[in-house]
DNA sequence: GATTTTCTTGACCAAATGGTCAAGTCGGGA
DNA sequence: TCCCGACTTGACCATTTGGTCAAGAAAATC
């Protein structure tokens, strides 16, 4: 599932918390001159070995991720995963600049101006709640990385997100104004849907204890996801249009 | 302000992954046999230790926290800290059940039959909100363990909190059959209120990035409580006694 | 004041870490 | 066939890591 992802290489990059906005244009390869299009190899291993990073880094964190481990889990010599990645920062920039892409699209497809509020709120959950289920490792990297600080994206936060941030403030301020809504504060709802929804990934470990699962199932994300809408849908009076919303029970199970 | 910490001390503790429910009784020292009430100098030496375990724990995890920053950020030499805590494992045992106490509390004094669930909720929600004004710190650990897999409190969250939130559950739905309030699945409505409020600890550098401030002041705290208080009444429908909801305008500031 | 216990600490150690290097293998174009 | 650049990898290295130790300083106990 998740999403396409660039054809992320490597780049000689600064402590990474100083670059500037943008989350990097297209990188350099790590060795050798070639700025232009990377070998099918290079595509490959790079890619294995950004998936393998991606999930220790989301277990646990920068610091206590090793090369070595992630090299392991890559299937790779650690020596190889150097060649592609001068070093660990790299490669950590380069994981979360694939996420970082992510991040915003849904946020920015599903909250428009055009749209119903009931409409626009409850496919924007549905689809957080997706990626919660489809893709967890991604969003408990980001939040590994901001609990520890955000050093390495900050330029993104205070730029790209802030600018999304507003621009769909605005959408939601819209709404109320024309009397689809009642009014709230429009950061301190998206703040609450992102935390909603990333908790099932973030904390899928504590969920699923507390439920007596092994693992969060279909059932629990459709309940979940019921209940999130329902709570949202009437906290902010956002009703409007149809929107056939089934009247599935959510129970505990 | 957090709460009264337990005279937290040392024990020789196996993995901690293995150890049964309920977060240990009191420790025994690392040395000696002191079985009894430790000595003024000891008391406060590990009051020291823990205080910046946490914090530093907090920031990087288990694994990228390293004893050597701890004993620094603590003001005493390794060998000091290792004195009193025989290992890292201990050290960041020792921490968790400091914080897990505290875990419950709000729950479990809020949440009562007797009251009526719009004061409830609005009171459970304002006292986690302060606490993630307060004390950031025990909130970003929690988040930071449960990411990585929860292995060191498993326990806890398979029996205690566990027991909590079924116990927590009964209340709620006495009060949908009552009529008190919508119907809600309970245990997903207490994510979600552990989500919304806890994302002020856990993601500040994010918000505080987004909403173009250095740090999270009194203002956006209390705008983010009306806002969170407003969506969970009104979501599920909520109203009961009078409860003089002071009508702060919660902008965006 | 003597003795025993608790505490303090610099020096030390084996293991793990991030990163390098040089000597290779491979594959495709001339 | 030869060549050249892309890829592979075991061996290696300096540094940091968690943890120990022994010898001494302070407290507590008598």
């Amino acid at each position: 599932m998740a999403a396409k992802r660039k054809t992320a290489q490597t780049i000689r990059r600064q402590p990474a918390a100083d670059r500037e906005a943008e989350p990097a244009g297209d990188n350099l390869p790590a060795n050798g001159s070639n700025g232009g299009q990377a070998g099918a190899i290079r595509r490959r291993n790079v890619e294995k070995i950004l998936k393998a990073a991606e999930s220790v880094f989301a277990k646990k964190g920068f610091a206590g991720a090793s090369t070595a481990e992630i090299a392991r889990k890559a299937g790779v010599p650690k020596a190889n995963l150097h060649y592609y990645f001068r070093t660990k920062q790299d490669l950590y920039g380069s994981v979360l600049d694939a996420i970082l892409e992510v991040w915003l699209d849904a946020l920015d497809e599903e909250l428009v101006a055009e749209a119903d509020p009931a409409t626009a709120l409850g496919n924007y959950i549905a689809r957080k709640m997706a990626a919660s289920r489809d893709a967890p490792e991604p969003s408990r990297l980001w939040a590994i990385e901001v609990i520890g600080g955000a050093r390495h994206v900050q330029p993104f936060l205070r730029n790209r997100l802030r600018r999304l941030v507003k621009e769909k403030s605005l959408v939601i301020e819209g709404w109320i104004a024309a009397g689809k809504m009642k009014p709230v504060d429009p950061a301190h709802l998206l703040f609450m849907l992102w935390a909603a929804t990333q908790t099932y990934a973030d904390f899928a470990a504590q969920i699923a204890a507390v439920l007596d699962r092994k693992t969060l199932d279909d059932g629990i994300f459709a309940a979940a996801t019921q209940t999130i809408t329902d709570l949202v849908i009437n906290g902010t009076g956002a009703r409007q249009t149809l929107r056939p919303v089934r009247a599935r029970a959510a129970r505990k199970a």
